[in-house]
DNA sequence: TTGAAAGCGCTAACAC
DNA sequence: GTGTTAGCGCTTTCAA
């Protein structure tokens, strides 16, 4: 390994004005400065960044942490990542964390002390509480997207949840539907709270009951979605629901084809309308365009990274959170009840 | 930021017992362990990653190195890396380099000077020739998945395109097409010269001339597919081909999509058969599902972290080389041709 | 403009 | 079993 004492000794220079070459300070003579370069060069010599994060107390890195970097529902996230990354001085690494807390400790333990400046973290769990705490004590810098601790101050990327869900209802209601259904998902997830309230303030709101069965709680296992359909389907016309609010368009993927395996389709016997506008299934789905509600994943993935630059330069004061606005995207599985 | 001399000022031992415990060496008294751990705990220490990457000269890291992160292709790939990394000692790390040079240099740069032990590069660019070669030459620990340097003797994961691409042409003759176009793609890649060749030599064997328009050469552009593909199908019925062997799937996507159209389908107006087996589109492609060649990408991101690691730990003799076949997987896209 | 020297936080070799 | 010491490769005072 070429380090700064060989180059500077092939150099004849001080190991100082090495790393004031490769740093470009200004006040070194030129001639020294090209000398010193050439080295570097024929020596193939690159800097430590090991040795310099050490020294200069900061790592020139920023730490995206997802819990699946496969997963197709952060496409469009990923993308804005990588959009700013491009712009960025700073590299941007990537981790997944997976599920099981022993790792999710040690990669953001692993990440922030001495290998990134700062950390990213989408969809925290409430188990992640004490780490988040504990980067809060020791001030460093992190930034979370759709956090789930309602009552943490920290630098934050929210999503208005419960204004989509609510717009996600009433266009439903606007096409004529009355009784409509909540898929819901893990109530342990601020989100899905988020929505789920969005839905009941609007069937409140038009004084329309919701039936018993009206609400299926589906956790991780999105499909079992698929079977909740089936068996609301298998219900008299009258009986059943006229529509679907998929509480994430995975779930409504599963509606909808639960839905198709009984001979009915959508929208013709069963409107369903979703939540992320995720384009890319990894189920197989391949039915019709899912309407849905559309979170700005790529916008908020590229500036979660310059948002972050701006904290780690004081540009902007802390606690920082921003909230984006949902936009209802159309798509083919809503239409008006049937009259049957 | 806590340090070990602090923790070992508060607990009454040296900097170098605070190391062995956090060390978990085994020649420290029971009793001053725990008064230890006690300390650390209570001080909420962590040890600093780029210090002891220092001293140790090994960073505890891995990366995986692709040119897009978000890439839907990567889906599997991604889902092996991640299973592995979740057995492993090492952390892993991801970076996108994205195809400008200069980024893809300085990530390497940075990732192999201090920050991991080895990285995994995926689909290397003729470009990247300097920067692997230095690699090399600095005897940094690296493997390549479907490298592009046919002459460079590195560790790498193959895949036999030239079997798998005869395994599909063969498919397809066995089914009864004569005249089979190719949708070729971007020469500078090797797996694609690799699967042009499997085509031409099957074309060769069974002695089926390919016509003077049957290979399209679609370059980084994929959409450029869908124009060909709508040219070739307005020639009449018996002065075009029956089949398609797209290069990739991303390219059939388009192909098939450019064939319905015009209100043809697939497979009963043209059979198509891609490579790949990816499932996860983002060009908006919901037809069916395509024919396909499967590479084992789970099994090769899977495979790469262990093998790194075993090459890391002396295990293996390098450079390793290992080739994976391909497998066919049948879809929709393809029929006999019709007998119009 | 340049060099000498100290030290970032940690570990490892060597004493005891 | 424990402490002392040196030093990983780099940057940054400070003095010249």
């Amino acid at each position: 390994m070429v380090t700064v004492k060989e180059v500077a000794r092939m150099a004849n220079v001080s190991p100082a004005t090495v790393s004031r070459v490769i740093n470009s300070a200004h006040n070194v003579s030129p001639e020294i400065r090209e000398r010193v370069q050439r080295v570097i060069k024929d020596m193939n010599y690159f800097p430590n960044h090991a040795a310099r994060s050490l020294v200069r107390r900061q790592a020139g890195a920023i730490a995206v942490l997802l819990r699946n970097l496969h997963h197709p529902f952060f496409f469009n996230l990923i993308r804005g990542f990588e959009d700013s990354a491009a712009k960025s001085e700073r590299s941007v690494i990537f981790c997944s964390l997976g599920q099981e807390q022993e790792y999710r400790d040690r990669y953001i333990q692993f990440l922030t002390n001495g290998i990134s400046d700062a950390i990213i973290l989408y969809g925290t769990l409430f188990t992640d509480r004490p780490i988040i705490e504990h980067l809060a004590s020791v001030n460093f810098p992190f930034l979370l997207i759709e956090n789930n601790f309602e009552d943490i101050r920290v630098n934050q990327l929210l999503v208005n949840n419960l204004e989509g869900a609510k717009n996600a209802v009433e266009h439903l209601i606007a096409r004529g539907h009355r009784r409509i259904a909540l898929f819901m998902g893990d109530p342990n997830k601020k989100v899905n709270l988020e929505r789920f309230n969005g839905y009941t303030q609007v069937m409140q709101k038009y004084g329309f009951p919701i039936g018993q069965n009206d609400i299926k709680n589906i956790y991780s296992d999105y499909s079992a979605a698929y079977g909740a359909a089936r068996e609301m389907m298998q219900l008299p016309p009258e009986a059943r629901p006229t529509a679907v609010f998929a509480i994430n368009d995975r779930i409504a993927t599963q509606v909808i084809m639960g839905v198709q395996s009984l001979g009915f389709s959508v929208p013709e016997d069963l409107s369903v309308i979703g939540f992320d506008n995720q384009k890319l299934f990894d189920d197989g789905y391949s039915g019709p365009a899912i309407t849905s509600i559309k979170q700005p994943l790529f916008e908020m993935g590229k500036d979660s990274i310059t948002i972050l630059t701006d904290i780690l330069e004081g540009k902007v004061k802390t606690p920082f959170t921003k909230t984006y606005e949902t936009q209802l995207i159309p798509g083919d599985t809503v239409d008006e009840p049937s009259r049957k």
